[in-house]
DNA sequence: CCAACCATGTAAGCTGTTACATGATTGA
DNA sequence: TCAATCATGTAACAGCTTACATGGTTGG
């Protein structure tokens, strides 16, 4: 059963929570938002569709002449959440670990987000002394100039993904605390 | 023969240029830096390098038993110099400019470093207006707060990639004038 | 009525990963 | 001698892109 999925059939699965669409409007968001980074080609998306159909997480109703509307079953609420409100891991992709904080939007326990952003944070200041560490090391203290100044832009990179993390759960704790 | 090379042959390419090595060494530089985001898996690097050498781009010489140093020819030389004065393209991915801003150490000309990075920076900054300008717009401020929050972070991060790529020119400069 | 857009689909291919397999060399 | 590391290789698969193909709908 586990059908193992894969990030665009997670991103497909979000997108439906939502709001029911068509494999076009899926591709459409793709192509006109800067959200995920994923191509808005038809050869991607409507396989995708297909399989996510079959396993039934989501429902394909059709609406009018060869085009249908794809609405997420409750088994794909499941496997989506549970992919949600895992912790950010060590070599998780910053565009995935992105996508999932986005689509927490509305969650019924808005802790999750909290936790998805704080273990965001703390990754992101793990790799950011990793990156401190291996130039101060030996090998990258070898290392030709632009080779150091190549890490050095790593690391600045992701400070500014572990400050945007700061600025974001500041932000939404404020929202929180404004509405109780 | 134009065989269109993929990321991973150049950066082959570019550490061949530096020194020769062998497969495995190229493998370890892969597993123990942070320069590019390539697997060192065997099954990618070995048939790459098969197909730089029948290409002509770089040739194994045997150095012991069941073992070839591998070192770059004056074809691949030739290139690799197209591949990294290339200017940084609007939709190229940061860490492959970033790759190719390092490879440019040591170049006959250090105005084409420059040259790399000033386009660097440019494109980064416009990303960086094509971010705001989606916020501001009329998609982009109907979004919910946490999609509007992930795009912020990408806004973010682009400017510390731009910010970068100011210092280092900077950095390269006053190198420069103070060696002349 | 015709261009532009909506809408779906498939076949071929490229790249890289995973997993497996082999054997030499080196240091404890 | 035995484990760890050096060193190379391949087969199977996954996942996406490119390119092509088809046809309906809508607005000027």
């Amino acid at each position: 059963m586990a059908t193992t999925l894969t990030h665009l059939s997670y991103a497909l699965l979000g997108l439906l929570r939502a709001e029911p669409r068509t494999g076009y409007a899926l591709r459409m968001v793709f192509e006109t938002t800067p959200l995920g980074n994923y191509s808005s080609s038809p050869g991607s998306i409507y396989p995708a569709l297909k399989v996510l159909e079959r396993a039934g997480l989501i429902e394909g109703r059709s609406a009018g002449v060869r085009k249908s509307l794809y609405h997420i079953c409750p088994e794909g609420q499941r496997a989506l959440d549970d992919w949600l409100v895992r912790p950010v891991t060590d070599d998780e992709d910053v565009s995935i670990a992105l996508l999932r904080f986005a689509f927490l939007q509305d969650h019924p326990q808005p802790q999750m987000t909290l936790d998805l952003l704080t273990s965001f944070e703390s990754v992101m200041r793990r790799r950011a002394n990793g990156l401190k560490a291996f130039l101060n090391g030996e090998v990258g203290a070898a290392m030709p100039l632009q080779s150091q100044l190549a890490v050095q832009h790593g690391l600045q990179v992701t400070l500014a993904s572990a400050d945007w993390a700061t600025g974001a759960l500041q932000q939404l704790q404020d929202a929180k605390s404004k509405s109780e």
